[in-house]
DNA sequence: ATTATTGTATTATTCACTTAGTACAATAAT
DNA sequence: ATTATTGTACTAAGTGAATAATACAATAAT
């Protein structure tokens, strides 16, 4: 993984496995790689992991016992409310730009669209 | 104006002002706040500007004059260039941010076009 | 010529982040 | 019981960002 050097590489994990919780490409209940696994698949010190990961259980998005391992919680709603406030910060913070830089929606639409209609799933 | 913790101030800055400049709520050619009254506006050391105006120079965005002051570039085709380019990279990770989310580009589309008539909620 | 304003440079200190290395605690697996 | 794997805690060191406090350099204004 590449880090940006301009923003904490803690924090930078932490967006990525948060989104990918968001996204459910870690489902709720799932395993996480250990502190020391995921510090080697990071290229990390794994105190950094281990930052990570407090600031994830903070948030009640995971969850540790003891000697098994770091799960994702299981609350559903959690995950989902998670996932709705992502996307709706990110639109309104993308329009905002927008905006400032002299687009109005109508323009941004006009680019969505001719941005190439991707593949489907 | 405020801070973001987890990004270096200088950048902040930065960013502030280059979106000034391409969208041209700085015009070319017009004149900026000198170091020490920046300082103050933002609430930051007069250090930390002073770093923030050497990244501009070095985009070639701004240029000093040694007692005059700091000025934006005449250089229109550059802050046209500079304003393409913010817009295609943020629409871009916008895109890829909203599919990564689980939305399609017609979903993203819907939510704007909901997003502006309804000022009202 | 003098003054004020500007950009610029320098040194020191503090703080958060990161790394490195080590150690301990708990428990599943053997 | 022993071993291996996991989470967790701790200390030490290095780095970059930000602040503070000065000082110097150049020139427009007076």
């Amino acid at each position: 993984m590449d880090f940006d050097t301009s923003t904490p590489i803690y924090l930078q994990i932490l967006q990525k496995i948060k989104r990918n919780i968001a996204a459910g490409k870690i489902a709720p209940g799932e395993k996480l790689g250990s502190v020391r696994d995921l510090s080697i698949e990071y290229g990390v010190n794994p105190n950094t992991v281990q930052r990570t990961m407090a600031a994830l259980e903070s948030e009640g998005l995971v969850y540790a016992e003891r000697t098994s391992g770091r799960f994702v919680t299981d609350n559903e709603a959690l995950v989902a409310g998670v996932r709705r406030s992502l996307i709706a910060g990110e639109i309104d913070a993308f329009l905002q730009s927008m905006q400032e830089l002299g687009l109005t929606e109508k323009d941004v639409i006009a680019r969505i669209v001719e941005h190439g209609p991707s593949k489907e799933n």
